[in-house]
DNA sequence: TCCTAATTTAGACTTATTCTAATCACCGCT
DNA sequence: AGCGGTGATTAGAATAAGTCTAAATTAGGA
């Protein structure tokens, strides 16, 4: 899908009609190298470690422009805080009830839904797929 | 799965250890009447037009209580506000991103999902899935 | 009826997110 | 080099969602 290198974000960028500022790459280089799902608030922290810096206002600025250039991709799962990723590939969520922990499941580990119920009474433009269960460091801990 | 006729529900909180107060009886009456997936601040709203009240504290409490008993599902959908469902049948979602309009999908309007990258590599015991479209009526808004 | 643990309450608090108004940075133009 | 304008960043205030606290109330069993 998207690339990441940075010629290839500033044009993709400017043709969102965005600005490719030191805070929106840092952001978007975070969220490319981290598969942590990370919070606004542990995005600002982690970035702060270095230049350049990003006030709170920033992050959840950049964030939001950068999930309507369809950069990242925002998620709520369990709680009332909003997660993000960079959109690289496509797939779905699976998170462990026992620690919380949240990992990626390509889409083609999941056969696709089929057309049938998806177009019934409304346009289905595309879907994600949360699975819960117990994830495999859980689940030996509580095998032992 | 869930029946919510009085006796019923009292014997099924009994079973999780719950009393049935008026505001929980108040709460899961209006949540199984409900097919608007409201939040917790509209349910008090709704709720306190008449008795028995409920304060703010007591909707939360409430309704974690009923989700920990299974009588009640929260979900979280495009922004960081829960959103609180009677569990009466098992359904997946779809969210008209015009409107925001959430509408229950049957699960026998989808195809279960394959067993296959399920298991993985990783115990998943349940899923749900989040359709967006386009909604009916804003999709004649547009077409007209 | 009485007792006790569970529940409700108002309001304070915390945390997540947005808003505001001022400053700053980049760009093209002179 | 200097100017002006648009858009970005900033600190901090404001709003909103949810949790906590300590005191008062109540459900439900003895």
């Amino acid at each position: 899908m998207t690339t990441h290198t940075r010629s290839q974000i500033e044009s993709q960028m400017r043709a969102a009609g965005l600005k490719l500022t030191p805070q929106r790459f840092a952001v978007l280089d975070y969220l490319s190298r981290s598969s942590a799902h990370p919070t606004a608030e542990q995005i600002r922290i982690d970035l702060n470690r270095r230049f350049p810096r990003a006030s709170r206002a920033t992050v959840y600025n950049t964030l939001n422009a950068l999930c309507r250039a369809g950069f990242v991709n925002a998620i709520y799962l369990d709680d009332a805080v909003g997660r993000y990723e960079a959109v690289i590939n496509s797939h779905h969520h699976f998170v462990c009830r026992a620690c919380g922990h949240i990992e990626d499941v390509p889409v083609e580990h999941v056969r696709a839904l089929p057309q049938k119920g998806l177009r019934a009474n409304r346009k289905v433009e595309n879907y994600e797929i949360v699975m819960r269960g117990i994830c495999d460091s859980c689940d030996e801990r509580t095998t032992d």
